[in-house]
DNA sequence: GTAACCACTATACTTTTGTATAGCGCAAAT
DNA sequence: ATTTGCGCTATACAAAAGTATAGTGGTTAC
């Protein structure tokens, strides 16, 4: 195995690699999308149940949301046709899979967290006496 | 080592899991912090470099980001007194770490990509005679 | 018959985010 | 003396994202 040159490095980071990291990016923009794909996490959910589950969230906005996630790939919508017709949502394969991104997600920004208080005490510590 | 219950995944999911969370997003939010990042990657780097480096982006929203990465402990902004100030720019130790994450989101998003167009090209091929 | 549940949609509005353009104070180069 | 480069800031504006509120068309429960 040869190290990526420099030059490769910029290869990368100029083609494919800027495309997946924007559709990356896409799963997660908006203030909706992490809370939404959460709640499937454990499992498919009607529209009302999420709408419960996800405090503060206006209808208009669980829709749009969810037609989005859809639109990317990430969730499917299966309609019954029970009277009156009952919809419901449930997180593709690739959408299961995002879990190992927002795992590491967390453990970064629990390690981050800690970092950046132990500077915080470090800096009280020096200055303890001032 | 126990697994974790459905009880304990609701209330990580509740608390500081949360948290970790959003700071994590905090991180890549907005149209330019992930090109700053990735030009930071490649070592410190002056104003007028970053600006040159990153096709499109104003004087202003580069300013604003840059403040922004360091109020979030992400760049460590150095100030030179030579005759002008020259200013640097360079990732904190966890802005460093954070290629972690970005690997994993490169990773995803081109599986998913992979995925996405599998799902396509089963569908023309089902679809090839109609 | 009216009240409530479901799965949304429509309209209007506010807030946030990003863009465009100009300019400042300083210094070195031409 | 004027231009150029540096590291920004200020102002005004446009676009995107999000909120608030009401309403639709159907069904079942009381």
């Amino acid at each position: 195995m040869s190290r990526t040159s420099k030059l490769d490095q910029v290869k990368n980071c100029s083609a494919s690699y800027v495309l997946a990291l924007n559709d990356t990016l896409a799963v997660v923009s908006g203030k909706w999308k992490t809370p939404i794909i959460g709640a499937l996490f454990f499992g498919k959910k009607r529209f009302k149940e999420l709408e419960r589950e996800i405090p503060g969230i206006t209808a208009r906005m669980l829709s749009k949301e969810l037609k989005e996630l859809e639109a990317i790939g990430m969730v499917i919508r299966t309609v019954y046709d029970t009277m009156p017709v009952s919809v419901e949502y449930e997180l593709t394969r690739s959408g299961k899979s995002f879990s190992r991104v927002m795992d590491v997600m967390v453990e970064w920004g629990i390690e981050h967290r800690e970092c950046v208080m132990n500077k915080q005490k470090v800096f009280a510590k020096n200055h303890a006496n001032s």
